[in-house]
DNA sequence: TTGTAAGCGTTATCAA
DNA sequence: TTGATAACGCTTACAA
């Protein structure tokens, strides 16, 4: 069934029936609603290929599904994916994914896409310092949105981010009010745009209730055996923690273990709100990844559709959450 | 770029270099290699949406991206849509990805993506008794494969699975072997396809050992609560099980729990093998789910671009992961 | 307000 | 073996 068939059953050209569609204001009401009628009473929907072909526009967009990485952080992706292809839907909008090694095979990734698929943008996930990806999207004006900031350039384009920050400020801060005069923090190598932000934020809340910060932290890679191992070399201090925040939950479900073999009680919070934290009773702080799939979709159709196209940035926070290990 | 730069370039028709695309044999190996040589020299790319315009098929294949559920078991979409999106890449193909909230408007967003997309086919997860997506889809002859058996009639169409009643005889074989003279089974209510292969494999299991499988198992939906509460019954009974296999980590989780603080030395196998139980070190049965996805897509491929076109079956063998718990 | 004509990039048909 | 022509379904420009 084409533009055609509607036309035929309606009584109209096929132009008018194309009009209906994309410029309904220009056709009499009356001829509209006879050719409206006809689309639903056929169930007509209008061939994407075609109108591609002759608008140059695919109304999709791309994501990178990653190879699952230790699993535990692994799992934002899932929420992130489904809220992304939901969002899309109701914007009109489809999602096609795409798989990448490394960054290098990724670009030449965009560039099949883009000449075969005339994709309309991206969503890039987990942008780094000086991310060559973005560099070479921006270098020939394709709309995308990044989630994760550009640390670099932090208006450079569209993106969305969770204030990790804020996340282990308000987990901190918590077990500041919670009577911890010691909150130590096991976090990843200095150098990582999250990473670092994630320990400004402990940083930030232990000066704010006039604590001191220096010789109560530890930088090690992720992991739960790194985890755990952080935490005994924190434990062994002269003066150790009465409280840990921890830049994963990863690194966080080390910590417990090792605690929990020392026999100490002490508070530990993870981040990320990962299943595996749910399900041992960690404390975690949780990314609000449905909304900010739907962000980056709202930012890259106002890229798209919009009159303005200017970049636009949201911070979104996250919220911490509470639980007691079984 | 167009075709037509292509033919250009190479000093031929734009028909020749069509040919040299679609049906090399046709053309002198001369010409060819030319025609080849500006291809790779221009980077050029056939237009998507021409060529499906123009033969009726788009190269996609779609995919429901589920709202997590747990977050527990959800995991293994993850792993599985990665290795869908992989395989489909190297034959030629791309993942489109869809939700909907109900099997209704799964059904709805069938007719949408294939009369607005032209879909080739569809990788439906999930099925169970008489599940009415596939009559959909086979009543309109449209190519698809599922990730699940259909339980009914298990040869009506191309699937792929991972043999469940295996995976539970081997880890209850394990406990056998081990020593433990009555191990017990945590499942599902009866009638679900995949929670009743479960169940039977620890069954038989037992009766091949010798052993009698009566008043040693529970039924309960799935969590961790569940899986803690039928542990506890499971204790509580005159002659209580002296090792345990569940039919998901959920469940083992909640076992464990319950069989720690009772202090007993009771070993549990849950099963999907999530981030979950490698965090804590439960054993559990795992899904060779990179496997399985490449399956589906050859199984689909075959389907849509084999020579025989008749349904195919694949059933996997899981692998049984032994943990020490922490 | 509605209809006609052209063209998007490809492949199938057929003639050279 | 190669090339010209038409057609896929749609939208844009323009004419009626």
């Amino acid at each position: 069934m084409t533009i055609a068939t509607v036309a035929r059953h309606a009584q109209v050209s096929r132009q008018t029936v194309s009009n209906v569609i994309n410029a309904p204001q220009l056709v009499r009401p009356e001829t509209r609603q006879r050719v409206q009628d006809a689309i639903v009473a056929l169930g007509y929907r209008a061939n994407q290929a075609a109108r591609q072909m002759r608008t140059g526009r695919s109304r999709l967009i791309a994501v990178r599904i990653e190879p699952t990485r230790d699993g535990i952080n692994g799992t934002v992706l899932d929420r992130f994916l489904h809220g992304l292809t939901e969002t899309a839907e109701a914007s009109g909008y489809r999602v096609m994914l795409y798989t990448a090694p490394d960054v290098d095979r990724e670009i030449a990734a965009y560039g099949d896409l883009l000449s075969a698929y005339e994709l309309d943008g991206f969503v890039i996930t987990g942008t780094d310092h000086g991310d060559p990806r973005t560099a070479w999207l921006a270098e020939r004006e394709i709309p995308f949105v990044t989630f994760g900031r550009p640390w670099d350039h932090p208006h450079a384009h569209s993106w969305v981010d969770v204030d990790g920050a804020a996340g282990t400020a308000e987990a901190t801060a918590h077990l500041v009010t919670a009577g911890h005069h010691r909150t130590g923090f096991i976090g990843w190598p200095a150098g990582s745009g999250v990473g670092d932000d994630r320990r400004a934020g402990w940083r930030r809340a232990l000066l704010d209730a006039g604590m001191d910060p220096d010789g109560l932290d530890v930088q090690t890679e992720d992991g739960i055996a790194e985890g755990a191992r952080a935490a005994r070399e924190l434990l062994g201090r002269p003066v150790p923690p009465s409280a840990l925040v921890c830049a994963s939950d990863s690194l966080a479900l080390g910590a417990l273990q090792t605690l929990r073999s020392a026999g100490t009680a002490v508070p530990v919070i993870g981040f990320d709100d990962t299943p595996v934290a749910a399900a041992v009773g960690l404390s975690s702080v949780s990314q609000p990844l449905g909304d900010a799939a739907a962000r980056c979709v709202d930012l890259l159709t106002d890229l798209l559709d919009g009159p303005h196209r200017d970049p636009r940035q949201v911070l979104l926070r996250p919220a911490l959450v509470l639980r007691h290990p079984a």
